[in-house]
Formats: structure tokens, sequence, C-alpha cells
DNA sequence: TCACAGACTGACCGCTGGTCAGTTTGTGCG
DNA sequence: CGCACAAACTGACCAGCGGTCAGTCTGTGA
């Protein structure tokens, strides 16, 4: 009976096989530009089939989304291995977030439907429920990078880390957010700043605000 | 000839009517649910007509944001005036804008799917101009409050405005789109944070940041 | 009474996410 | 070999919605 193992192995890779076909798309169409006729066709299969694999465009984004963090989670954790204290583990933390999302703007792009829709997007999926698993992850990781930086000394003893976190975390999105739009912002505002320079501001922000003083 | 000075009010009020009937459904249904047959409905007019005064539904949402920002815009400047200092009007810029938002928080999504977007929405259309030369004059507040702290001693003097004003103004958007997802972060996140705290705790933590210390 | 302009209408179109009755494939059994 | 059954797959079809446009209505001035 090692038919069923074998159809169970040809199952998840015509499903990887679907994924990389959107996540092709997604990366030269644009999230909004993805067409379910344009993934069956890449994909070689019909449109029916793939809702025999995902519920929903909304839960076949959330699929490809959650690949592209997986592969994002053990850079920033070896960064954060490798840093030299807790506040620059933060640090180190946000800048491999923010390269990551330099690399792959789409990603970005659908985390932060996700989280301004509420109405938008169809987050009742189980491919959604994944997908927020590894953002809690996420936020984890900085928590405990605001933990041993207390306890390292690099950041102030009174900080309390879970509403701390979220506020290093929301307000970063919100520096990414127009990271990725650098070219209508260039237009938009008289010159401009760069933006990679918007992010070390913000890092220097950001440790200013979080770090332990010399004086009393 | 007083009449084409009438047609012209006439016009006018047209706008407003349809304006209003749009407001309200996004106020109801979510940005997102807004239905060009459901404005024409409301505003007792055929489709057609919504056409003939909007080139397409961004540039209507475009223009009850518009009209929404500009009754913003009055209440932001009167607390800068109310400020006893630069770092306090920046702290009372944005919680005015906070309190806004939660009172109109489609307002906000329109303006964050304006950011993200970039794809998904037209900014093409002169309504969009419009909107956006209000963004850049609330800019120019923020600007503005820390040139001011710059020259009253409350904020450092090393900081250079327009980067640290964009700085500012992103990574506080990035905060109130969290507050927007009240419901949906609370079964995300256990024992999650009060979101007025979270604010409170993000202007405390500008705060630290931008401060001129006592100490050398 | 007529001509004209501008406001307005609503049937219609195209696109796209999603559905489902029916077909193909291939495996195990008699 | 043929049969039955399941699972994978198909593609024509549907519904919702933004947007269009040929034609109608209204009222103003001559």
């Amino acid at each position: 009976m090692a038919v069923a193992a074998r159809r169970k192995r040809e199952r998840k890779a015509r499903r990887e096989a679907i994924l990389d076909a959107a996540q092709e798309l997604i990366a030269n169409e644009g999230y909004h530009g993805l067409r379910m006729d344009g993934v069956a066709e890449a994909a070689e299969l019909s449109k029916g089939t793939l809702y025999l694999y995902f519920e929903n465009k909304d839960a076949l984004c959330a699929a490809v989304a959650t690949r592209l963090i997986d592969s994002l989670i053990p850079v920033i954790e070896s960064a954060i291995r490798d840093a030299t204290s807790g506040l620059d583990a933060i640090r180190r933390l946000l800048r491999s977030y923010y390269d990551f999302t330099r690399t792959h703007p789409h990603h970005f792009r659908f985390a932060l439907s996700w989280l301004s829709a509420g109405e938008r997007m169809d987050d009742s999926t189980e491919a959604f429920q994944i997908y927020r698993s590894r953002v809690g992850h996420m936020l984890s990781l900085v928590i405990a990078s605001i933990e041993r930086g207390r306890d390292d000394g690099s950041i102030r003893a009174d900080v309390d880390p879970l509403p701390q976190a979220l506020q290093l975390w929301t307000s970063f999105l919100g520096v990414v957010l127009i990271g990725l739009n650098e070219d209508s912002m260039a237009q938009r505002i008289p010159a401009a700043v760069d933006l990679d320079k918007l992010l070390s501001l913000h890092l220097d922000t950001v440790t200013r605000a979080l770090e332990s003083r010399e004086d009393s």
C-alpha cells in the first residue's frame, strides 16, 4: 500500500508547483495583478484544480507568504545569534526584515493587506492561521530580544517587553511601508529622503529610546 | 445670465450629495464594501451619473477622504497652537490624528490603501492630487513642529527636520494601523495590549528619542 | 414653437473569482 | 483481461461589480 504515500507526495509536489507559479506571477505582476486563470495556465492546470489545493485566492496568497516568511525566519534567528547585545539584536532583526522586504516587496504588501484589511481579505482560512503563527513567532523574537537587552543592560530596565515589542514592530512596519513606494514617494515629497537612510534614522531613533543611559 | 451660476451651485450640491451618500456607505460597509450601484441608489441617481461627477471609484473615495481630512486639519492646527513646546506640539498632533482615526477608521484605511498600493489603486486622478496636497500639508505641520522644538530647546538640536518628520509620520502610521484592527489583534495576541496604551507608549518612545537631554 | 445644451438614464459589456457536473486516470480485485 | 471505484482533473458556466454610451428628458433663450 505504498500507493497512498506516493499520492500524498505527488499531491504535495503539485501544491508546491502551484505555489511556484503563483509566487512568480506575484513577483512580476504584483499581488493585485494576480489572476487565478493566470496561475492555472502557468501551472499547466485548469482553474478548477487550483481550488482542490487552496480554498480561495487569499488562501493561496497566504500560502505563498508563509513559504517566504519561512525562508526569512532562519535568517533573522541567525542575525540575532550574532548580535552583541539585546539592543543590537533588535537592530539586526529589524534590518534583516527590511532587507528581506526589499527583495520580496510583495510579501510585505500581502502582510499589510492582512493587517489593514479585516474586510478586504478572507482571513478565515487555515492557510491564514498558519501565516499568523509565523507572525506570532517573529513577535516572540522581538520580545525575547528586549528581554535579553534588559538582562544584559543594553536596554532600559523599566521597559515592558510585550507592549514595547508591539510598539517596535508596528512602528517599524510603518517605516517599511514607505520604503515600498520609493518611486511614488519621490514624486510626492520634494527633495525626498533616501529610504535606506530613513530606515537608519528609524533604527537610531529606536535605539535612543530604548538604550539605558549613563546618567542617573 | 444668472443661470450659469445657479447651474454651478446645483452641480456642486449634487456632488456633495454623492459624497454624503458614499461617506455614509463607507462608514457602514467599509471602503471595500462600497459599491457604485449602492452609491447611486443612496444618492437617488443612476450609476452613469456618478461618472459625470467623478472619474472613477477611486477618485470618489479620494474626494471623500479629502473632505474628511479637511475637517481634521483645523483641529490639528488648533492643537498645535495650544502646545507648550515643539515637542508637546508633536505629541498633540499625533494624538489628534489618532483620535480622528478612531472616529473615522475608513479614512485611514483609504489613506493606507493609497500608500501601500501603488498598483491596486488609481492615483492618477485629479482628486488624488488634491488629497496628496493635504497629506503634504500635514507633513509640513510635523516639520514645523520639529523646527519649533529645536528652536525652543525641547527637541535635540541635531535632528534634521524633514527626515525626522518622515520617520515620525511613517512609524506613527504603523502604530495607528494596528489600532484599527483592535478586534482581530485581540484574537491574535494573547493578553493583548490596550491600544490607547500602545499609542501612549509610542508617544513616550518618540518623546524619549527626540527630547534634548540634561546630561552632556 | 423650436433648437440646443447639459443633466441624466439604464441596458449593456468585460473581467474575474469561484462552482460543479461530468471526464479521465490508474489501482486493486475477481 | 475486464470491472468498479476513487481521486484527480476539466472547462463551461455563473454572479458581482466597475465602467460605458447611445439615447431621453428638462429647461432656457430666441
